[in-house]
DNA sequence: TGATAATAATTGATATATCAACTATATTTG
DNA sequence: CAAATATAGTTGATATATCAATTATTATCA
């Protein structure tokens, strides 16, 4: 017997709301760049700020495990997204390199991804948007 | 070229959040029952209060596709959570009865969902819990 | 009524999620 | 130093996510 129907709570509504988010940007970002996903498009995004990171470093980056890591990265490697070489230095690891392409690809998708996001806050508050993250950030730190 | 960065984003808060919650949540579920997940579990709370649902409609409701929804509910169906039976009404549908042991899962779920929402929501007042979840309605929305 | 369209569910293909077991390399420590 | 540990990544097994195509049934409408 759960009592409260779990449409009810607030963590129905954030699921909801994430993955409203995720179909809408994701259908932005096919309607301009074919063939990536978001997660793709973010493990790029994150290369392109800091190069040295490890796909461990990666995967909690984009809160996916070490196994999915693997096989995206093979997935982008296959796909010309980017380079895989051991790194010399510490040969447990990879040297992760956006290949051209996925320069070009991170190009096309940087306003989109931008637009995504304005539009999917269009109306909500500087303050709210603050209110949001604290919420947020309790309970995240509730579940640990 | 992205130029602010996927982890400072309210979006990536977001997801942070549902993720840790649905962590903490399966933990302590497998800590009391057996081979069984979060949304299989929402579906049982689903069809418990609602036992006319079709698999399109709870698909809905847990924000999945009917393919998987199917394939879910093939598994609840071989692990004996639930029986699918032919709706002589509407043939394309099924009957979905939750099964006896269904039912003791439910029930053993029961104060463990609501101990995991309680816990998860420490600290977060009454108030606080209108303005989140009118936000993210905001944000949904936007994305529709 | 018969052709057409809509609906509920399934299936196939491919990607991703998750856990556990494993490999290879690096670090620690007795 | 050698043995024990830790770390980064891979692999296998199974479940789920997603899209498109398909089946079976029901509803529409010309």
């Amino acid at each position: 017997m759960i009592s409260s129907i779990p449409s009810k709570t607030v963590f129905h509504a954030i699921e909801r709301t994430i993955k409203q988010y995720r179909k809408f940007a994701q259908k932005n970002i096919s309607n301009a760049v074919n063939d990536i996903t978001i997660d793709q498009a973010m493990v790029l995004a994150f290369l392109e700020k800091h190069p040295d990171l490890t796909q461990k470093e990666i995967a909690a980056l984009v809160f996916k495990d070490n196994a999915s890591m693997t096989r995206m990265i093979n997935l982008m490697v296959t796909k010309k997204q980017l380079t895989r070489s051991i790194n010399t230095l510490n040969r447990r690891r990879f040297n992760l390199e956006i290949t051209l392409k996925g320069k070009q690809v991170l190009e096309k998708l940087g306003p989109i991804v931008q637009d995504n996001r304005k539009k999917a806050l269009d109306g909500v508050t500087e303050e709210e948007l603050i209110q949001l993250e604290s919420i947020l950030e309790k309970i995240a730190s509730n579940c640990k």
